[in-house]
DNA sequence: TAACTGACTGACTGGTCAGTCATAAAATAC
DNA sequence: GTATTTTATGACTGACCAGTCAGTCAGTTA
């Protein structure tokens, strides 16, 4: 994707033995407008606040991102960018394939209890942008047709070892899939009603039964 | 658009005895509201866009909102009240219970392929602003426990009749509900490969198939 | 020590827009 | 017909904030 960031417009040549301060401050100011827009909103949040946030000055800021437009941009990256491996990361071992998706499916859920949590109110901040931002809605699409592809072998797997019952694999993955962002989004309607992890499993044993050959 | 503003202006010669004007200008504003805010988003949505839509001018709109804001509340209020009606009017006649949570499903699908199209932005526009909206915290709670308390009976009565195994009610409805929502946003993610209607009946076959007694 | 450079700063500018209000027109009452 | 009330208008204002830029400073380098 474009790299907004201005800083490599300073490297020159050949680079006098001097730190590059420029990659550990374009993830600082990253964190900082993670936390900011998580707490106030993509447009309450200013870039003020977030120049504090990161300990510099919002001139400091326009030095490393072009404008607040490709800042959160490059923070949309940086979040798919991170989920996707995590998708990826998952082992493809030789195991049930019921049990390979509850894998799946456990390590997604871990992630959502340690980092997602302090970035769901983005994520769904970026959902609000999907209709009407051409990047967004390709981060997302992105991101649901990796997953796909990681699952349906799996399901195919299971058909074909006798394990489940002829199902058409995309279905269920679709099924699996919705079920997981579904129980995330009762949980952000509803965090006294809804436990995440108790019933994304609970779901989750559903579905697989009803799969079951 | 521009036909309604001269039939609004005849209409007015023609007043009826006691025309109360201002639920119909309500209704105008809120109808303008959501087309406007489903193009724009709330914060780009200027409330001279609003005006502009609804054939009034912007200090019109502040006789019968107090501000931005309520204008936004009061959407909230009109978008759950319907959606709670339709969630209400569901027969709870004596089918077996697996039909009649596919009716359910059915009614609440073809509403969504109906008005909610038109007003899905607005939706998430709105979950953007649940983690620091109590009002709007409050409403999708609202939404969640009655669908929760209108479906458990359901399928109570199904595992009563034996029709289905003694699943945790809770749960499944639960379930039930993430598929739905979940399948919802998974098209959002991309419509190109989410079929809603589709998807939400297989995903939902698979369910009650792991249901079944 | 003087010149240079890259990193950073924050006061300032220009544009935007929610909300107000003086004015007016239409509807109704008298 | 005139008075009163209800409804509507849109120019105006003040707050707000993204983005700019002239200037500071801590290290180099010569």
């Amino acid at each position: 994707m474009t790299d907004q960031s201005v800083s490599y417009l300073h490297r020159k040549l050949a680079m006098p033995p001097k730190p590059d301060v420029s990659e550990k401050r374009t993830a600082q100011i990253l964190e900082a407008a993670r936390e900011v827009f998580a707490r106030k909103g993509f447009h309450k949040a200013r870039m003020e606040d977030i120049a504090a946030r990161a300990n510099l000055s919002k001139g400091t800021l326009y030095l490393y991102f072009k404008n607040k437009d490709a800042l959160i941009t490059a923070l949309l990256d940086r979040l798919f960018q991170s989920e996707m491996s995590d998708l990826r990361a998952i082992q493809q071992e030789d195991a049930p394939a019921a049990e390979r998706l509850w894998r799946f499916m456990e390590t997604i859920t871990a992630d959502v209890q340690g980092s997602w949590m302090g970035i769901l109110p983005v994520v769904y901040e970026f959902l609000a942008l999907i209709f009407r931002n051409p990047l967004v809605q390709k981060a997302f699409r992105q991101y649901l047709r990796t997953y796909i592809a990681l699952s349906i072998p799996i399901i195919e797997d299971g058909i074909a070892r006798g394990e489940f019952r002829p199902v058409d694999p995309q279905e269920a993955a679709l099924a699996l899939g919705a079920l997981f962002e579904g129980t995330l989004l009762l949980w952000v309607y509803d965090p006294e009603t809804v436990d995440v992890e108790r019933h994304i499993r609970s779901g989750f044993q559903i579905l697989l039964e009803g799969m079951r050959a």
